[in-house]
DNA sequence: CCCCAGGCTTTTC
DNA sequence: GAAAAGCATGGG
């Protein structure tokens, strides 16, 4: 075992839980994620290399290190929004990782309507119930880690003990088999969806036609694991800051369909187009830790 | 008992 | 078509 990377102030999206010394694991290397402050962690690996790359090139690109997230926002935002900018200055070291598509889409599908203390509980569940799991010592300790269940193990789960996963949702868990299903069996690529060139109205349309799936989710999925940091998901919470914190009349209404394509549209003129999804999960986390006091990583 | 939580689906106008 | 109501579940 040895350290292959350190950093600070990287957000660890829902499958992780940095507080609790949780472990997980990037796609194909065996690692862990250790926590050594509030503003820094160690990444430790058995391995050098993936496919012929290096492990802090993976790192780089799993963590988006060549974003300068500054540039996520148009170039009059600091002096149109002053007050906010300073707010925001702790949270431009913030990262959206680059995912692996189909464990960001099953996460996403468990976050709808409930919190994330209970979304993170969910996405644990699923990897301990089905997930493969790997051993690994470290600092002395044997510590055993959970992949994320392959598409094909999710397909062929139970409904009833896959629901004791999904906050005992049946409705969550049906969707999730469902959509399992279609990518097992190939009517759901996954990796045709990466494609950058696809229009985002596209991908959305298509991710939307899986049950359990709407706007907010499949935003959510383009941002996180299809790498589109063009993708706006609008939820709760970019709704209340939207209506706040730049006095949008639009984001007071209740959000229906059409309200939601109407901020998806603002927003884009508030930040830079090409990474509004990557600007509003900064504002998001903001808006939640400032504002709302809540602790989310 | 109320409302909220990183919404989605069905019904109704 | 689009707005309104219904839905599901745990936690504060």
């Amino acid at each position: 075992m040895q350290t292959l990377f350190s950093g600070q102030t990287f957000l660890w999206e829902i499958h992780g839980n940095v507080k609790q010394f949780y472990s997980a694991i990037i796609k194909s290397i065996p690692c862990i994620i250790n926590e050594i402050s509030e503003n820094e962690f160690i990444i430790h690996s058995t391995k050098n290399s993936v496919d012929g790359v290096t492990i802090p090139d993976f790192i780089s690109r799993y963590f988006t290190l060549d974003i300068d997230t500054k540039l996520a926002f148009s170039e009059d935002f600091s002096r149109l929004y002053p007050e906010l900018w300073q707010l925001l200055a702790p949270y431009f070291s913030l990262r959206i990782m680059r995912q692996d598509p189909f464990e960001t889409m099953i996460s996403f599908m468990c976050a709808q309507g409930i919190g994330m203390h209970l979304i993170r509980k969910q996405v644990t569940m699923l990897r301990q119930t089905y997930g493969e799991n790997v051993s690994v010592s470290f600092l002395g300790n044997k510590i055993v880690l959970h992949h994320f269940p392959s598409p094909e193990k999710l397909a062929a789960a139970d409904p009833a003990l896959l629901s004791r996963c999904t906050n005992n949702n049946r409705i969550r868990a049906r969707n999730i088999i469902l959509a399992a299903r279609s990518v097992a069996e190939g009517r759901v690529d996954l990796d045709a969806l990466c494609n950058p060139a696809l229009p985002l109205s596209e991908l959305r349309s298509i991710l939307c036609r899986n049950g359990g799936i709407g706007y907010k989710i499949a935003d959510c999925i383009a941002l996180f694991g299809l790498g589109r940091f063009d993708a706006f998901p609008i939820d709760t919470h970019v709704k209340q800051y939207l209506a706040e914190w730049f006095n949008s009349t639009t984001a007071r209404r209740s959000l229906s369909q059409a309200t939601y394509l109407a901020l998806d549209r603002e927003a884009r003129t508030l930040l830079n187009p090409d990474l509004a999804g990557y600007a509003g999960h900064i504002l998001f986390h903001c808006w939640r830790r400032e504002v709302k006091g809540l602790r989310t990583f």
